[in-house]
DNA sequence: GGGTATATACCCCCAAGGGGGTATGATGGC
DNA sequence: GCCATCATACCCCCTTGGGGGTATATACCC
């Protein structure tokens, strides 16, 4: 038999074919992986309206399985630098997890409690808009397997691949639905929610904001750049949030707020009151 | 009918009578909490040679149950500063959580991630010995709902009765049994083996004592003195084990190192060869 | 014997968190 | 109109962690 002259324009042909199909993420996957030097791939949904749902998942531990079910989809993927760019609304591209993290992110405490089971050591993503307040992220890993970080050859192909990448993912998830609009703030009235609901604890929104940027592992300077504060400001906020919760370390912080993040979020419309009907 | 003249003395009395039976504990807990003012109750027995056993829990919160049965029971236990009394073999008597906690508790993992769950804000804990090897510690605790800590008269009374709950607590539960012996360096070289089994890292006893004296919630300063050493050695320790885990922080140690102190401990005699018959 | 690992101790520096103040507008409720 | 709250910003301080050195004595293994 012939050997097929070009394997990459064969899968991604396959990947086409499967558009539509539930084979099409692992062909798209598979066309991805014969270029690019990964060890595994996550294709996720992230909405406005509810959690994230998990388009595709390579096999791989079952521990890292259990952790996204457990930990990541319930609430922690609000504290993820790439959950954090479907907030912002960046555009359409190929982004690099150790661009994006916040400047303490490998010693906070979502790095500590989650990010680091995946054991994933370098980490890009596709990120496209197939519909209306709907982000689909592929993200491609190269774990402790690996050893090594992505190469700059890699990641010069991963972005050459970005266009082809993103309409595939268009068509594909096209159908996907989302409701409301929500941004940072969106995010933070639910902590402020959660927090006097379950607490007794009334935070001003900024308050809570702080709190949520403190959490993804920013510093005062970095969430100062990010609110456009100053980061006295930033450490004045914090005291009052730290005076507040009665506590005084961001550890505490995160073990008082990280189970307040996988509630549900509160029914549309701001503070609803309980005898509408 | 007579109103009892002396409840106190009655509950004891009924404490005493139940001697031996699966019913003392309750009446016991019954006779202390007519003199203190305490929400609620746990004992538990520490061993030499396994995990501690729960002698009685007085029904609180179901998560605080949970808590104890999936991550206190499994490994948390051996962070936690009352069991390190246990390992110090401290004479009997009262001890106080506050006093005996390390320096930087409140803020350290354990705390956040497991004891804060308990909401106690203060608590104390009758040490007694029963047999060789095993320690009884009857926890008496005041929560976030009494909102304030013990009363100094509470803690004078809690100290008076003492010799009385001691002596119940060793008739009780002489029949316990035990086997071994350890100190902090059983425990270390429980570590050394599980990370040099799960993660191929092999440390020296003094990193992996250093290790679990920091996921305590000990400064450096404080490790020092329990050492016995300078905190700038201490410093340097810290500094090996973080670049021999290729980890940055105290947050990603705990991530990494918790998980280990969940294994069952390796069988009994250091360093087993597999050809021993 | 010589190299390696360990334990010990000191030096330096910097970043960051945490806690204490004070002050000034704006906003909004009573 | 006044007071409380919030957001903003600056000042001060100290402790801690984290990382970079260097040095010495011991101990163990090849």
């Amino acid at each position: 038999m012939a050997v097929p002259i070009d394997t990459a324009e064969r899968r991604l042909g396959q990947a086409i074919a499967a558009l539509g199909t539930n084979g099409f993420a692992a062909c798209f996957y598979a066309w991805l992986r014969h270029g690019l030097d990964c060890d595994n791939a996550t294709m996720l949904a992230y909405f406005q309206d509810r959690r994230p749902e998990i388009l595709y998942v390579c096999a791989a531990a079952t521990e890292v399985h259990e952790n996204l079910e457990n930990a990541y989809l319930p609430g922690a993927y609000l504290l993820d630098p790439f959950h954090d760019l479907h907030v912002r609304k960046v555009p359409p591209g190929l982004y690099r997890l150790r661009e994006i993290a916040p400047d303490a992110f490998t010693r906070n405490e979502y790095y500590a409690a989650y990010y680091r089971a995946t054991t994933l050591i370098d980490e890009i993503a596709y990120v496209s808009y197939p519909a209306p307040g709907v982000s689909v992220h592929v993200c491609l890993g190269r774990d402790a397997g690996s050893g090594r970080p992505f190469s700059a050859g890699n990641i010069g192909l991963a972005r050459k691949l970005e266009p082809i990448a993103r309409e595939l993912c268009i068509r594909q998830w096209s159908a996907l639905t989302s409701s409301g609009d929500y941004a940072d703030a969106t995010i933070a009235g639910r902590v402020i929610a959660a927090m006097r609901a379950r607490h007794a604890i009334s935070l001003s929104p900024r308050q809570a904001e702080v709190a949520l940027l403190i959490l993804r592992g920013h510093s005062s300077v970095s969430i100062g750049l990010r609110l456009g504060i100053s980061p006295q400001t930033v450490k004045v906020f914090r005291r009052q949030l730290y005076r507040k919760c009665n506590i005084s370390s961001t550890a505490e912080l995160f073990a008082l707020v990280m189970p307040l993040l996988s509630e549900p979020p509160p029914k549309t419309g701001p503070a609803p009151t309980p005898d509408a009907a």
